[in-house]
DNA sequence: CCGATCGGTTGCGGATTGAAACCATTATGC
DNA sequence: GCATAATGGTTTCAATCCGCAACCGATCGG
């Protein structure tokens, strides 16, 4: 059985390799987290980000063009707004992980931070990817199949 | 509540963007992928990845000197080699989610792609973040408090 | 002892990024 | 309805980053 970086499956037919050609980069993510927390229009995301502009518009169409954004002329006849797609949406898992596993481990012990809570105010569980028979995954036990 | 991207947590307090700032490159989250399967030495990422060799020098100095890798002398007197720490397995969640997206809307249909699988062969199923009391989260039931 | 391998470093050209200025098209205040 | 400001970019230019290839000392294997 192939492991998960198994050589036949390196770049770019590996997953992660092509998830991140489109996102891993500097601004991508951020991007994405915006959206998800309501951006819409250009100045907004550029002032949440403090990305460059011509970056911005980069990403932007970048993002458009595979799909996780979409954009479109406003409602209330504004001017044309970015808002997340199907496709886009699905990062929140990937979103989620980065958070957690920041604010575990790139915050100063003591140091402020955030913590995820749910509508009711309760914290979020990290995340622990598990099989189908509920049992804990780690790297060890984690595996890649060819298939369709 | 504050949204989970709220203005006031933005960079560099959003635990999001700080680790993007380290892992949030072309690179590095593929070096760690390859490490979490059993990657060592500077010659193994370097074939795996395909990365230019001045770059993974720089990128296994960034991620030991974060405390995500750990340089050591090999057991068997051999030259010194990579090894993953705790940390840096804790990025476990990530590459998985990254590779769930990838699997699922980074190919077209019908193109051959890999599968996640446990050890027994089964397929791991796509996480799906869940609240305390097992509700499905989404970008829109998902807020962040200050704490610690 | 000779050649190959390992783990880098150096130099260079090209690509990417960031900051700032500029610009046409809308709103908005008065 | 006119001036002003904001919006959504584009352009320019400098600085930085990246990829490639060559080089290099130490080690390993025969």
């Amino acid at each position: 059985m192939p492991s998960i970086t198994d050589p036949d499956w390196t770049d770019p037919e590996c997953p992660v390799a092509r998830t991140l050609d489109l996102v891993g980069d500097k601004w991508s993510l951020l991007v994405i987290r915006d959206a998800m927390d309501g951006a819409r229009s250009f100045t907004e995301f550029q002032r949440r980000t403090g990305i460059a502009r011509n970056i911005l518009t980069d990403r932007l169409r970048k993002l458009t063009a595979h799909g996780l954004l979409a954009q479109r002329t406003a409602p209330s006849g504004r001017r044309q707004e970015y808002v997340l797609t199907d496709v886009g949406r699905d990062l929140f898992p990937v979103i989620l992980t980065l958070r957690q596993w920041g604010e575990r481990h790139a915050f100063a012990p003591g140091e402020t931070h955030s913590t995820l809570v749910d509508q009711h105010g309760a914290p979020v569980p990290e995340i622990a990817p598990t099989s189908a028979d509920g049992t804990l995954l780690g790297t060890d036990t984690t595996h890649v199949r060819k298939s369709r």
